[in-house]
DNA sequence: TATTGTTATACTCTATAACTATA
DNA sequence: TATAGTTATAGAGTATAACAATA
């Protein structure tokens, strides 16, 4: 219990209700928030935008994308996508250009200087998992991860693993 | 994979960098936004504010609450309070009431259709939960549960346990 | 007519700061 | 002077729709 300085009286921290508490998907609310907002000023103190790690490492993946393939994949909105890379652009990250086969599409690709912040970013998004997960050993955030990957595989389509089948 | 019905070509589902999704707070902010869509849905649906669960529960675990104390339990703005209590008011499941003791302060009390509103949520919040962790077993989701509650207690200081020491 | 990227618009959230009435 | 509740305002974020160029 805390003890207010001036007055001496015990502050009774504020609390959630325990049936909230109680609750797996209201704890992750309130957890992925919290992981957001911390991501959110790492990244721009670190003078990125919050979205720059995502784009960037989609084009790492498969490189030649095109612009809405890129929104498709991440789950962003086509028309959100164009400020994003017209920064991205501007920082010298990735490169535009115009599809020579079907001239309505921009192809866009990671720059050398791209593929520079995308490693500084890796690192960040690393000790950012790292500190998130401090209060957990190493076999209990393996346990989480899977958990939460077969949530994602239900909740989160672009996290499904491939299908084979027909 | 999927095929075009038009052109027989194969549909590659646009998929998440895997960097991405090995990436555990990266899983559960996009977790915790599908649970924050999905219960936002549920309780419009069935004509609540998705604040009104959460400020429900707080008012039933500790009556003769005041407005302030509420919002800070739930880690709301005292200002955004207002208006929630204003639609839970004119529904008629809270009171508001002068503190005879001190004039400043505004008491707020369920009502009896409070109560039975309450316990139509607490139905609801419970069909969530176990729709959003459909795939895990009655294990997992205890193990989830723990996990997070772990993390909880770092990073969302009102889910801590009470302390006793000095 | 449909699609890609773009721009414009509108709407929700949230955060902040003023304002009142009490203390 | 400080606090509880209230109101007003501004900013970010997001979702939608319209638009031009191209297919």
């Amino acid at each position: 219990m805390a003890i207010d300085v001036k007055t001496q009286k015990v502050i009774a921290h504020p609390r959630l209700p325990a049936e909230l508490v109680d609750s797996t998907s209201f704890l992750l609310k309130r957890l992925g928030f919290a992981a957001k907002g911390r991501s959110m000023d790492a990244f721009e103190e670190a003078g990125f935008n919050p979205y720059s790690f995502a784009v960037l490492a989609a084009l790492d993946e498969s490189a030649h994308e095109t612009q809405g393939a890129v929104a498709d994949a991440l789950g962003y909105d086509r028309s959100q996508m164009v400020g994003i890379l017209d920064e991205l652009e501007e920082q010298g990250l990735v490169e535009r250009r115009r599809d020579k086969v079907d001239r309505r599409r921009h192809v866009v690709e990671l720059t050398a200087d791209g593929k520079k912040a995308l490693a500084k970013l890796r690192v960040l998004m690393k000790h950012l998992d790292d500190e998130f997960l401090a209060p957990l050993d190493a076999v209990e955030r393996d346990t989480l991860h899977l958990l939460l990957l077969k949530l994602a595989q239900r909740h989160e389509p672009r996290c499904a693993p491939l299908s084979t089948g027909s």
